[in-house]
DNA sequence: TCGACGATCATCT
DNA sequence: GATGATCGTCGAG
């Protein structure tokens, strides 16, 4: 691919109404895009989304809105579709996810795995792990990522418009490069374990464990 | 206040 | 395949 500069129209932010469908709908198009990541205004690193996953709000069982839940931590996801959600996990990880829907409709796409486009050195600092990195360890899952782009909570409820972390045109994908399936890490979620709500770039090298396709 | 647990990862066997 | 790390979050008491 051509080098990614600043007149790239691959750079131009993804309009708003984007946003504003239902989370399985945004989590199949944000494929392929870019998030740009900025720090104190300069562009740091820029990473394709190869996989995602999209929680479905309040009839979701795996969603942290499930049942209309409406918490301190998951007030972002009432927001109109468009912004980050940033929770912390396991006591050492922290999650990206794209707001999506209008808002009170607390649909969610968690980014699942990126590739690097530009500023890979950066985002392989950031990762702090021993050389090489093997096949999906610079962002070939959701802890990983936020890893590599610096992502935390000060990065909840980001605009992703135009704020610190930025989403992009990028390259979207066809729907045969697209493999679909359940998602990771929601055993406890009765019937919704096996809805196809899973989405990742068919056989990219960059994709989280356990593989899709 | 307290206890249980998690949209994970690295490092074992 | 199994397990420990590590702590914010949330619901129960």
């Amino acid at each position: 691919m051509p080098p990614a500069v600043a007149s790239d129209p691959r750079r131009e932010p993804l309009s708003a109404e984007i946003y504003l469908r239902d989370g399985d709908v945004v989590a199949r198009d944000l494929l392929g895009r870019w998030l740009i990541r900025r720090v104190d205004g300069m562009t740091v690193a820029v990473a394709r989304i190869v996989e995602t996953e999209a929680y479905l709000g309040a009839d979701d069982p795996a969603s942290h809105a499930y049942g209309g839940r409406r918490t301190p931590r998951t007030e972002t996801m009432y927001r109109p579709g468009g912004c980050a959600y940033v929770y912390f996990i396991y006591g050492m990880y922290h999650c990206l996810n794209v707001v999506a829907g209008p808002a009170d409709t607390p649909h969610a796409v968690l980014v699942r795995a990126v590739e690097a486009v530009e500023g890979i050195d950066w985002m392989v600092a950031q990762r702090g792990r021993p050389l090489p990195l093997g096949r999906g360890d610079l962002g070939g899952g959701p802890g990983k990522l936020c890893q590599a782009l610096a992502i935390d909570r000060t990065v909840d409820g980001v605009l992703l418009a135009d704020g610190e972390l930025q989403c992009s045109v990028g390259e979207p994908v066809e729907d045969s490069a697209v493999a679909i399936g359940p998602r990771v890490g929601i055993d406890y979620a009765g019937e919704a374990v096996d809805w196809p709500l899973r989405f990742a770039i068919r056989g990219n090298a960059e994709l989280s464990r356990p593989r899709l396709g």
